[in-house]
DNA sequence: GTGAAAGCGCTAACAT
DNA sequence: ATGTTAGCGCTTTCAC
């Protein structure tokens, strides 16, 4: 791999200092230097095809002019868009990333945030995972510039761009409720995670007026769920006195796998299950019946994100945090179909 | 953010130099070091919890350890899952990884490569897209290690990775060709990259047989298609004397189009239309029949593309050109269904 | 056994 | 209007 010419090359061509060259490319000390000079060295570094080492430059500077993302799971669509759209912000404000995802494990967390602080990042946008707690503490105690994407934590005091998850879930289950139906149930993801309290809020908040227990009609599927913890969380929701009509997925996987559930058991939707799913993807439109999602402003959220973080890189020191509201799509899968009207007279009767 | 501690803080601390410092860090010159000073350095190293300055490292060892990563569109799955590949395995090689999208556009691939030269990345794996051979040339006269992924350029000598995409045509229509069908219809991209071409060349080849003008089946939409031009495809394919019983889509994402698009017109597949559809995407299960995918190794794909690169970097100046092997998983899209025996004997009547 | 010094390529304070 | 010099943090040659 043949030298990249350097400023030195230029200036011994052009017979002047590395100094000259450097204002000269860098258009500084514009009144000062003699147009024919500013012109021959321009022209020889055209020639040499010269562009500047960013490597120096950062050291000289103690600025790369990178930002590190950690994404929790790059294989799915939200975290590889979400990628995308930063990506894309950042090289708008002459920002370069550099990524990885944790897969949803704090060690691998840990290693790429090491990683990326040896390499000087300039700072970090982070969805974090479940208990990196601490690796954030740590981030903030070196007064390093982060904003936390999409998941938070309710009791540190950071810059964050999430969802309201509440609202998110409130909303989409009352939708469920405002076309008839009574008994609903949820399958979630059992993390600590605050966004999927709030989601799981949500839901129990609006249910509370026609669901004494609604407690009894979420499941909690670990993170990394098989096919059969999947059918397992239906036998429980379905197989019981009083089945649900109508199921509220919180995450796009869940939705995707729940779907792949429901298809092969050759489920109606929405006659005999009415469904609302997170997310959107547009793979969902390829299900039977197209699905109702509740659809998070990604572009938005990945914009905010890089804009706090390069304020906060200019050294604004406060905290932006911000929620950000949801959109319900609404779809054939939770309308229009069978409320069984019969079956849901007697749960009223017997819940309210 | 408070300035991390260098190898200077710590032989100030030591009361040694930098030089010794560095042997006992890097582990070099073992013999020749008083132990107990070797355990103080190291001692007070940890409690300062330092780590080295890649910047700096990188300047003077003209080495990154960083290799650019280009993908042709991050918001395939294709190009999302390969960046997690190769990020995995980058790192396990030491190396981290800074990536862009040229969503397909040649302007945005040469700034890309721009912005990694500029960042003294150590090599590139590259997913070009169509117009960008100039600049693998470019990258090819400054000898910059790189392999190429997925499309790669018959007539330029560098290392590559891709699919046997010839056979993968091939087989496919075979299949459709051995459950019977014999008007088949293929719908691809206007492009002129070879992985495409090779494509179109094994539908022909396969069909040659049964088909004197395969050509008159296959229609190519332009990179970025609207939903009314895959409607217009369909209308070609299925609007004449003599519609098509199966359809073979070559990308996931006209796969996914084309499913959408039948999914709203109600088009029983396989009954009167079998679908066999390149690339593997869980999502493509969704669909009320399950697609038949062509299957390509992504892992191996990206693996090799990592081993390959990092054997150039290392002075390996021979080219390691791979096509490998796809998979066909056969699902209900494309059996069982209709094959329409009088139809189709009508057919095989003329054409043959 | 250890340290001084040079240098990677760049910028900027300070000459001249 | 231009050049000298120092220094960013590290590695490494060479000297003691």
């Amino acid at each position: 791999m043949e030298k990249k010419p350097s400023l030195r090359s230029i200036a011994q061509q052009a017979g002047v200092s590395t100094t000259l060259v450097s204002y000269v490319l860098n258009g500084k000390m514009q009144n000062r230097i003699k147009p024919e000079v500013a012109a021959r060295v321009r022209e020889i570094a055209k020639r040499l095809n010269y562009s500047p080492n960013q490597i120096a430059r950062s050291l000289k500077a103690s600025k790369t002019f990178t930002i590190g993302l950690v994404v929790a799971d790059i294989s799915n669509p939200f975290s590889s868009e979400m990628a995308r759209i930063i990506e894309d912000q950042a090289d708008k404000a002459g920002y370069t990333v550099i990524y990885g995802s944790c897969d949803e494990r704090a060690e691998k967390f840990q290693k790429l945030i090491e990683v990326f602080l040896d390499r000087r990042v300039d700072g970090l946008i982070v969805i974090p995972c479940d208990g990196v707690l601490p690796q954030i503490q740590y981030l903030q105690s070196r007064d390093i510039p982060f904003v936390l994407v999409d998941r938070y934590f309710p009791d540190l005091a950071s810059s964050y761009v999430a969802l309201d998850n509440y609202q998110a879930s409130f909303m989409g289950t009352n939708h469920l409720l405002d076309h008839g139906h009574r008994r609903i149930g949820m399958i979630t993801l059992d993390t600590q995670l605050y966004h999927m309290q709030e989601r799981t809020r949500g839901f129990i908040s609006a249910l509370s007026d026609v669901d004494s227990s609604p407690e009894q009609s979420i499941v909690r599927l670990r993170e990394g769920f098989s096919a059969q913890d999947m059918a397992d969380a239906f036998d429980i929701l379905l197989k019981r006195d009083l089945p649900v009509s109508a199921l509220y997925l919180t995450t796009n996987k869940l939705g995707m796998h729940a779907l792949k559930y429901i298809h092969s058991r050759k489920i109606q939707v929405p006659q005999e299950l009415a469904v609302v799913s997170f997310d959107e993807t547009e793979f969902l439109d390829l299900f039977a019946t197209p699905v109702t999602q509740i659809i998070q402003p990604l572009q938005e959220m990945g914009s905010q994100a890089v804009r706090i973080l390069m304020e906060s890189i200019g050294g604004n020191s406060s905290f932006t945090q911000l929620n950000l509201q949801p959109l319900l799509a609404v779809r054939g899968s939770s309308i229009g179909g069978g409320k069984r009207p019969d079956f849901e007279r007697e749960l009223v009767g017997r819940t309210l």
